[in-house]
This record gives structure tokens, sequence and C-alpha cells, in this order.
DNA sequence: CGGTGTGTTGAA
DNA sequence: TCAACACACCGG
């Protein structure tokens, strides 16, 4: 673990507390910190000191961050604009946090050379490791991690996992573990994104089961050329998700429904991960020879509701430079979903 | 009811 | 593409 990460405990209002690893190695302020004058509550502090102070208080306070908007309780928004349209980072008790958040999209969005609030490095490696944690995670997940003020939680836990598997704490440089696709590493590598889906009702209800849609199911998973264990009574698949845990699921096809379905371990899987009606589950692949399936799963966010979530076939690969894996196909550009 | 984040507009 | 501003609407 890193030595230069310092928690900060946010304000009670939710229950939340959020660490933050400010990394003095790796950013520094772009601008130096100014005195943050605040009114405490924005409105009507219409004072009569020698009439001077008029109504003109109730204007809010811009912030000296690019994608930081000022909210009317003294907190901070996020956003960042994508193909004409603004997409909704979160609010942020602090200045500071928010433009961290931004940084941060702006990164996820449009890659590491991305201008952000800060100066920052990009040859350490942790910076490697976090554009790696970037860029494995869709735009979606992203914000939803943002959003739920979880971002360095994930990161953090991604990091541990990801020493971890490179042996006994020493740190293994990126290229060197990306190197070594057959090694402890190997279970970080990229993926793909297969394909996502709405968790229906029936898909967190008493069924214990999860429809796979049809096309996906049979691309993506074809009963009969599985590598794993398969009987008459499907197969048995094992997904790791974001945090390094292991998901075992039985693997079927449903004659009576015409659907193919994980069943066994599902539910288990639907517990834990707290699944909700309108969630998004997505299946990626590695990349690397192991072809490792992942499965995450992102709450749904509040506002998307009646805008449903696309579920895209996005792929992300290494569009990094830093990430020159042996010669694949040359991992194309950043594309990802809209 | 407080606050979020969306609708909207105008500037860069 | 971006911030400023007002306020619908949402969850608690």
């Amino acid at each position: 673990m890193d030595g230069n990460s310092i928690c900060i405990d946010e304000l009670s209002s939710t229950s939340d507390s959020i660490s933050i690893p400010l990394s003095s190695k790796s950013l520094q302020l772009a601008a130096p910190p100014q005195s943050l004058c605040r009114l405490g509550s924005d409105t009507s502090v219409i004072l009569d000191c020698e009439g001077s102070i008029k109504a003109e208080s109730r204007k809010l306070p811009s912030s000296k961050y690019k994608g930081v908007v000022p909210q009317p309780n003294g907190r901070w928004g996020v956003q960042i604009y994508e193909k004409h349209q603004r997409v909704w980072i979160g609010t942020f008790n602090e200045e500071d946090e928010a433009a961290m958040a931004y940084a941060v999209a702006v990164k996820g969005f449009r890659g590491q050379d991305a201008v952000t609030n800060f100066k920052q490095r990009s040859d350490t490696e942790d910076s490697d490791v976090e554009a790696f944690f970037l860029n494995f995670h869709s735009k979606d997940e992203i914000v939803d991690m943002l959003r739920k003020h979880a971002y360095y939680e994930e990161l953090e836990r991604y990091k541990r996992r990801y020493f971890h598997a490179n042996g006994d704490g020493k740190r293994v440089s990126m290229m060197e573990a990306l190197g070594d696709l057959s090694g402890p590493g190997r279970a970080v590598m990229a993926c793909h994104l297969l394909f996502q889906k709405e968790v229906t009702p029936s898909d967190v209800g008493k069924l214990n089961r999860f429809v796979i849609p049809k096309q996906h199911a049979e691309k993506h998973f074809p009963l009969r050329n599985l590598t794993s264990p398969t009987t008459s009574k499907g197969a048995l698949l094992n997904f790791i998700d974001s945090g390094g845990e292991v998901w075992r699921f039985r693997y079927s096809y449903w004659n009576s429904s015409h659907s193919y379905v994980l069943t066994r371990g599902w539910t288990r899987f639907v517990k834990e991960k707290s699944l909700r009606t309108g969630d998004i589950v997505s299946f990626r692949r590695s990349v690397g020879l192991e072809k490792q399936l992942h499965i995450n799963c992102m709450r749904r966010s509040r506002l998307s509701r009646g805008r449903t979530v696309h579920p895209v076939q996005m792929v992300r690969l290494f569009g990094v430079d830093i990430f020159t894996v042996s010669a694949t196909t040359g991992g194309g550009g950043d594309s990802d979903d809209g």
C-alpha cells in the first residue's frame, strides 16, 4: 500500500465516508488552492452593512475548476460534456474533491492525455494502474462509481488485488505484468465487453435464474463447445468480479422457455451484490490467452430511468501506448459506449 | 422538504 | 464545449 494516501472523512450528511488518496507524487493542484470564501447559505444574505451589500449575494460562486459547478446548497456538482450532451458526474462536498472527480471522468472519457484540473504525472506506476483500471471499465461504470463516491475505494481494491496478484507485495511494473500473460497477473488482463443486460424483475426474483439474452448466449457462451465441464444439464462457468472474487454459475438451456440461463450460484450473487431490477450486469472476457470471464454489476442510475442505459456493445482494448501488449489485433482506438 | 441534476441559454 | 442559472422533481 502506498504511504501517500490520506483519508478524508466527509461530512456525515451521507452515511458513507469517502477515502480520497491524494497522491502528492502523482498530482498537484494546478492552481494554488485559494482561501475559499463561501457564504454559509447562499440565499438572501442581504445584510445592510452600510448599504453596500445588496441582493447581489444570491449569486453562486464559480469554481476555479473545469467541469465543477456550484450547487445552491454550497456543494459542488461535476459535469462533463460528451457528444453534445452533458453527463452528470455527481455532487461533492468539497470543491477539490469535485475537481478530482472531473479529472477521473475526463480521463475515463477522453483518455489519459485529457486535460484535467491537475498537473499529473503519467509516468508513475500508480498512474499506469489507474489507467488500466479506467480502461477496464466502461464510461457508465466510471460515472457510476464517481456518483456513488466509490471510485477510489474500487481503485484501491483493484490496486491491492493487482499487486497481490503479482506476488508477495513485490510491485511489478505494469509492462512487466502485461508481458507475462501466463503469470499470476493475468487475472487483471484487459477485458472486452461481451454484453450488458438490464436486470429484470424475474432475474432477481424467486426463480433463481438469470436469463441471458439468446443472441448473446449463443454468440459468447455456445453450450456446444465450451471448454468448461459440460454435462447434459449445462456447464459451470466461472466469472471474476471487479473485486477479484470468483463466482461460479451453472449455465444451461431451458427447453421449456427456450432461454439460456444462469441458475445455481445466481441467487447468491444477487444477494451479495444487492442486485435490483434495473441494475446493469456486464459480462466481459479477458483479451489474453486465458479468456477469463468477468462479471460486473452496476446500480441503475437514478436519472436514467425512462431513458434507458443502452446496453451497448463496446470494446475497450488497449488504446493507450503504454499498454503495448503483444501483437494481437492492432488494439485500435478507444471506442466506447455512448 | 432539501437537494440533485436537468432544461435551457448564451458565451467562448 | 462549456458554465450559469432556475426550478421540476425525486427520494427521504
